[in-house]
DNA sequence: AATGAATGAGCATTCATTCAT
DNA sequence: AATGAATGAATGCTCATTCAT
C-alpha cells in the first residue's frame, strides 16, 4: 500500500508546507518536491498527478478530524457534549496547526471546482457523524425533534468554518481554542428543543 | 463616470455569464470579450486588468445586497424582522441569478489569495450592516446581550454562506428561497435572548 | 502642400518630444497627439502612418543640418575651412536640442531596419555633400589625392556620430561643442596631404 | 555552469541566425528555439528571458573580439601594429559571419534603451584595451602625445563601426577586409605622432 | 526506486489604425 | 477638418508531466 511508504507522508506533509508558505497557485510540485528533500519524477511514483496530491492532503488530514469524531461520539454520553467536543476538537486541531489551517481553509479552496467536488465528497464523511449527533439528539429529545437536519448541519458546519476562516484571515491575533465556547452556546441554542 | 457607460454593465454581466458556463480559470479575456458582444481590446478601455473585472463584478453584485440590507434595515420594524428580512433577502437574490450563484459561491473562491482580501473588503461594508442589526436587538432586548456579536455575525453569515454552496453544489435541485423561515428559525434561536 | 500648414510641423515637434521624453517604444501615436495638443486620428490627415511621422520627423530636421551645410559650401574659402565648420554646426545644433539629440543618436536606432533603411537615404544627401568638401580637397591639394573617398567620408561621419552619441549616452555631462576643434583637427590630420 | 554547456551556446548561434534572417523584431523565441531544434521552454533553463538570450548573444561573441585583442596586445611589437591588427581583426571576424555582423550592426541595436546600455558596457571593456593601445602609443611618442584619448577612441571606434555598418548596409557588396589597410591607414594619419 | 532535463500548450494585454459622427 | 471609441492581431513565459538513464 503507497500510503504506508514513508515517502507518501512525507510528500504530503511538504505539499502542506509548500502551500501554506507560498500560497496555492506557487506551490507548484517542483516546490514540494524540494521541501521533500526529492526529484519531482519521485512525486510521480506515489501520486497519478498534482491534483492527486491535493486531494491526498485533505484525505490524511481529514482522517484525523474523523477519526476524533468517531471516538468523541463513541465516548461521549449525550449530543449536547458531542457537539460541544467535536467543536473544541475542530477548532483545537487548526489552532495547533496554522500551516493546515491556512491550507484549508483559504489555499485549497482556490482550486479548482472539479478539485473542490471531490474535496466535498471526502468532507461528506465528516458531516454524515455530525448528521449522526444531531439525529441522535433529536431522538433523545436534547434537540428540537422538529427542525430541518440538512439545515442545522450546514449552520453548525458552516458556523465551525467561518469562525475558523475569519481567525486565518485575521492573521490568528486572537486565541481561537477560547471562542470554542461561545460557538458552541450559540449554536446549542439555536438547535436546542 | 466609466461605470454608468452601457458597456460598462456589459461587460459585467458578460463576465458573470462566461465565468458561470466555463468556470473560473476557463473564462479568458477573449471569452468575456466574445460574450458581451465586443472585441477583446475594448474590455481595456473600461478595465485595467482582468483582475479588476472581478473586482468589480463582486462589487456591482454585492452592491445590490448593501443597498437592500440598507433598504431593509430602514425599513424594518424589529431586529428579528430585520435579520429575517436579510436572509431572505439574500436567498431570493442568488436564487432568481444561479448564474451569479455559482460565480460568488464557487467561482470566484478559486482566485488569488490577493483578489480574495479585496473582495473581502467589499464584504465588510455587507458584514458591518449585519453587525448594526445584531447590536440594535442586543440593546433592544430582542436578541441576547451577552453575546459575543463577532461569533454571532460569523454564525450568521456562515450559515447563510453554506446553505446556499451546499445548494449550488447540490445544482439548485431544490428550491433555495423555501428553506429561508427554516434557517431563521434556527439562527434566531441562537442568537434571542 | 501638407508640410505647410501648422498642424505639420505642431506633430514633427510633438514627436520629438514625446520620443525624447518617453524613448522610441514608449512614444506611442497617442501621446505624440496628446503632446500636439490634438486628437489620435488626426495625426493621420497628415501622416500615412507612425512610421511616416518618424521619417518626417528625421526629414525635416535633417533639412536643417542640409540647409546649413549648402550655406557653409558656398561661404567656404578652403575645403579645411569648410570640413572644420560642417563639424562645428554639426555638434552646435545638437548640443542646442538635447532632445533631437537624444532622438536622432538613440532613440530613432530602436526603429526598425526598414526605417533605419530609408532614414540612411535621407542622410546620403548630407553625405553626399561631405563627399563634396572631401574631393574638392583631394582636386585642391589640401586633402590626400590618393585617399579612398568613401573610407574618409566614413572616417568623418563615423567619428562625428559616435562622438555625438557618447555624448548623449553620458548625459550631456561635458561641453560638446568645445571638443570640435579637437575632432576636426584629429580628422583633418587623418586627411590632409 | 550553464555556459559550458553545449546546448547554451546552441541556442546563442540559433539566435544569431534567426535574427539575422528574420530581424530583431521577428526573432521570436519560438523560432529561436526551432533554429536551435529544441522545445520553447528549454530556452528558460539556460536563459532568465528573452532579454538575457540578447545580451548573451552579445557578450559571448564580444568576448572573441576581446580575447582576440588581448592576444593582439601581449603579442604586438608597436602600437601602430597592435592598432593596425585590432582593426584587421574586428575587420576579419565579421566579414567571416555574416550572420553576426548584421546582427551587431544592425538588428541589436533595435533593442529597448535599457538593453542597449547593457551592451555598452560590455562593449566598454572592448574601448578600455583599445584606450590601452593609444595610450601606449603617445607614450611611446609613436602617436600624438598631445590629443584627447577620449576623442581618439570615438574616431578610431566610430569609423570602425561606420565601415562595417556601410558593408552590411551595402548587403556585403564589397570585399571589407580588403578596405581595412586603407582605413588602418587613415586612422594613423590621424593619430601619429 | 530515483532522478531531473526536456517538453509544449495556453493567454492577458498593447497599440496602430479606422470610421461614424 | 477633427474627433476618439472601437478594433483585433500577435507573443513571451510557466509548469505539470514524461522518460532515458
Amino acid at each position: 500500500m503507497k500510503r504506508d511508504k514513508p515517502k507518501y507522508k512525507q510528500i504530503i506533509d511538504a505539499a502542506v508546507i509548500a502551500i501554506a508558505e507560498n500560497g496555492y497557485h506557487q506551490a507548484q510540485v517542483s516546490k514540494i518536491a524540494k521541501q521533500a528533500g526529492i526529484a519531482d519524477g519521485t512525486i510521480y511514483l506515489y501520486f497519478k498527478n498534482k491534483e492527486d496530491i491535493l486531494i491526498s492532503v485533505f484525505e490524511e488530514k481529514m482522517g484525523v478530524f474523523i477519526e476524533n469524531l468517531q471516538e468523541i461520539i463513541k465516548n461521549g454520553e449525550s449530543s449536547t457534549e458531542k457537539l460541544s467536543r467535536m467543536i473544541e476538537n475542530h477548532f483545537t486541531v487548526l489552532a495547533n496547526d496554522r500551516h493546515l489551517a491556512t491550507v484549508t481553509q483559504l489555499e485549497l479552496r482556490q482550486s479548482s471546482k472539479q478539485l473542490r467536488l471531490k474535496i466535498n465528497s471526502v468532507l461528506k464523511e465528516y458531516l454524515k457523524l455530525l448528521d449522526e449527533i444531531l439525529i441522535e439528539g433529536m431522538v433523545s429529545g436534547e434537540f428540537n425533534p422538529n427542525m430541518d437536519v440538512r439545515i442545522a448541519r450546514q449552520m453548525v458546519f458552516g458556523t465551525i468554518d467561518e469562525t475558523i476562516t475569519t481567525w486565518v484571515m485575521n492573521e490568528y491575533r486572537y486565541d481561537l481554542i477560547a471562542t470554542a465556547p461561545k460557538v458552541t452556546q450559540l449554536l446549542l441554542n439555536g438547535i436546542k428543543n
